[in-house]
DNA sequence: CCGGGTTGATTAAATGTTTAAGCATAACTA
DNA sequence: TAGTTATGCTTAAACATTTAATCAACCCGG
């Protein structure tokens, strides 16, 4: 029905010129007159030719396509967070004004990576990969340019994205103890994840403890829920918290999402926010900010790091020298509504 | 540094048979002894050897790769409802079972659509589409395999999923009528939608005509603004919307997201949800049930939407026998606390 | 014992590119 | 003017597959 498709072979015959010809007007490379270029590439817009990028990268090894590997929450089932998506959207950004695509692979706990391979994909960014974890050798394995994101790997000279997360927990914290709070809930994610010294979870940790210090005020690991940073995770720490909460409490969550479904937990069992208890959460999702209340958060641009991520990726891909391996993005504390002094003394 | 790639040439010098034959018993085609079949299983598992995608596509003319078309808010930037991590979230789902992998695309004004054959891209999911936008013809004529979901595509016969809006609409009206509010305001989505005839909202405007026409309320054009369906969008709409509430009216909003900006706007403003107005949303994303008031809204079930969108895609790609083009998902009234009965009476 | 069918394999072409090597022709240099 | 060099282009191989065509060997019925 429509006419099949245009190889550089019809462009060829067309401009009478041969294959390797227009191959090089396409690439730039070589050497072709002025003139013989002008017809070429007249005839390629006149029949709108684009070269097949399988055949490309049949024989080139790379395909102009990376991806961005995701944890999954179930099988197949993303994380909820709307934080991936805001990453995802940073990268897909970052990707496609360099012309690359982004493919979208979910990471399990038995992972099969040989889909990079196969495809002869350029690059990974990886989100919240833990060196501990299976996959982190398979990945390792591909021997392929990666970024890794939010995942404090240290074994390997890898290259990394990340948001200053010790600050964030210090910043977080230290403005609590600044309100007058004494006893600071520190809400967090994945069970294990701060005794196995690792991940975002871990780093923000580091930074409440610092600030706890630096108030003298002991730290209690009792005050430390992981709970997983996922809304209903949030909700259900809710009841965790509840018979510790004191005038002198407040609540500090290391996610927005866990956050909103610890205020609403909380709201449940009569507690409100912040008029009982003052809660600060992490990210800055694009909706802190249209909560009721609206969240106290760290902010970090989650946008940009998926574009820095590309940034990263593409340097590695194209060989360009590059600053340093690993990219450090600025948090910044947001006060809004959820937070409150403590007038209790 | 790691042994290069494994091909299926080496495979079939070490079975010592033609590389054929591995092709024949890696695709269960032609004819070849259980005897061979075994050695050559045998050394593609040892080398753990798959076949190469970029040749396979090059040749087959398809990839086992299909594209989800996103629609961009700002250049390259995802909208930034979760209704699309869900959606996406859901194809992925879909699509990973069946041995497919999925590309993120963003489709802008002028959208360019040759990476479809470029990659030989075997379908493609198209989210709200309108066969008014310059891009309809781009797809249509690219001439693959395509589900629009959210689209209502008449002018051609082509594969759709979407959920039964209209009834949505009416459900939404209708209840809100119920509480007896006489005064149903509808916010809307992208401007000129309803008056285009075209789009979910335009649908969801007819079930509210009816719920309306039903009850006997007059329907009055002034009660519709359409903001778009963003958290921004909602928070404006509250200025729009404020001077025209009065104890018969109430609220319904065909975004979840943008009821929740409403929600937040009209707090700002001194008005309390539900006590001073009721509010309804659409979607039921995943954290309408946490928000504070959750959130009364039409559910339905968008991971599921994306999973169908797939079935349909794959029922295409396979050319199985389909019972229908078009999948009609439901939708479900979900009481919460944001609407309440009115008692003005 | 001969011709036809079945079985299990091989050969070779084809897919659409890129690229190294080669080859005229023209232009420059000594 | 002869030798070198630069220019513009072509040839052909290579990339990793699939698949149609072919073929040898074997079996079997008449």
């Amino acid at each position: 029905m429509r006419p099949r498709n245009v190889t550089i072979k019809d462009i060829a015959r067309e401009a009478k010129v041969s294959i390797a010809t227009v191959s090089n007007v396409i690439n730039n490379k070589g050497r072709v007159s002025e003139e013989t270029r002008r017809l070429v590439q007249s005839l390629i817009d006149k029949y709108n030719y684009t070269p097949d990028l399988s055949a490309r990268s049949l024989k080139n090894k790379h395909s102009h396509l990376i991806s961005v590997v995701v944890p999954y929450l179930a099988k197949g089932e993303f994380e909820d967070n709307p934080y991936f998506w805001q990453v995802v959207s940073g990268i897909e950004s970052g990707a496609s004004s360099e012309n690359f695509h982004v493919m979208l692979t979910g990471i399990s706990d038995s992972p099969d990576m040989s889909f990079a391979t196969e495809r002869h994909l350029d690059g990974l960014v990886v989100i919240g990969a833990s060196e501990q974890a299976d996959h982190f050798q398979h990945i390792m394995d591909l021997n392929l340019p990666c970024v890794f994101m939010d995942s404090y790997i240290t074994k390997a000279d890898v290259y990394q994205v990340y948001s200053n997360d010790k600050f964030g927990g210090y910043l977080g914290t230290k403005y609590l103890v600044s309100l007058g709070y004494e006893k600071i809930i520190l809400v967090s994610g994945i069970k294990g994840k701060i005794a196995e010294g690792s991940g975002v979870d871990y780093q923000r940790w580091l930074g409440y403890k610092q600030a706890l210090a630096e108030a003298g005020i002991e730290y209690n690991p009792e005050l430390v829920i992981e709970e997983g940073n996922t809304m209903l995770g949030g909700y259900y720490a809710a009841q965790k918290v509840i018979g510790s909460i004191d005038r002198k409490t407040a609540i500090f969550v290391l996610s927005d999402i866990g956050a909103m479904g610890l205020i609403r937990g909380l709201n449940e069992l009569g507690i409100s926010v912040p008029k009982d208890v003052s809660v600060v959460g992490y990210d800055d999702i694009f909706y802190a900010d249209f909560m009721v209340p609206s969240l106290t958060t760290i902010r970090q641009d989650i946008f940009r790091k998926g574009e820095r991520a590309v940034d990263l990726l593409l340097a590695q891909i194209e060989k360009r020298e590059i600053e340093a391996k690993t990219i450090l993005l600025p948090v910044e504390l947001k006060i809004r509504e959820s937070t409150t002094k403590n007038f209790s003394q």
